[in-house]
DNA sequence: GACTTTGTTATCATAAATGATAACATTCAA
DNA sequence: TTGAATGTTATCATTTATGATAACAAAGTC
């Protein structure tokens, strides 16, 4: 990253609205690296999970996918994580 | 818990439909029972928390309700604590 | 006990996630 | 470099969460 969009991400930060987009955005893109990092420990491939879970691999790949708009439902993750031997731990922290 | 009715739960959990259903009810059950207890700790009513996330009541009510059978988008829960003063922290455990 | 605040429930409309299909892109092995 | 396996993207149908309103219930205050 080069300086001057180091620059505009900290100035960017200092304006509320913007660093709690950058915030959610953040959260929602490790959520999808963690996905596809236990699906890939568990060894399946997205068409495997997608049979687990009586769905789709085209469904499967959207749920991982970093550009992916859609917040998916809390179950849906539940689900996903349980197929692949997980469980999901949810911890509100203060701040 | 009487006896026979504690011999049919762990009779029940063997079943694994039966103890997937059970798990998935007790963590939606905590979930909203942590919930509650991060707005009551914020000091906020129903109602105040409804207006700061731009909806009613009656929304809070129902997202907090442990009968209530609906899965929550993840969005909707980050708000939810984001409004109170606490962000979302999600761990995937093995198991 | 009446009053106010707070939370619940039912209902309907709307928005958004999910399911399914197909075509395409990418990766990787032979 | 060809072919098979894996992942992506677009689209449409369906399901489900969410928003809004209103009437009710419960809990606390005077």
């Amino acid at each position: 990253m080069r300086t001057s969009l180091k620059d505009f991400k900290k100035k960017a930060l200092q304006n509320p609205e913007v660093k709690s987009e950058y915030d959610r955005l953040s959260s929602a893109y490790e959520l999808r690296k963690q996905l596809i990092r236990i699906r890939r420990d568990a060894g399946f491939t997205q068409e495997e999970l997608a049979e687990l879970l009586h769905t789709k691999k085209s469904n499967i790949s959207r749920l991982e996918n970093v550009n992916s708009k859609i917040s998916p439902k809390l179950s849906t993750v539940e689900e996903y994580a349980r197929a692949v031997g997980y469980k999901l731990e949810i911890n509100f922290v203060p701040q």
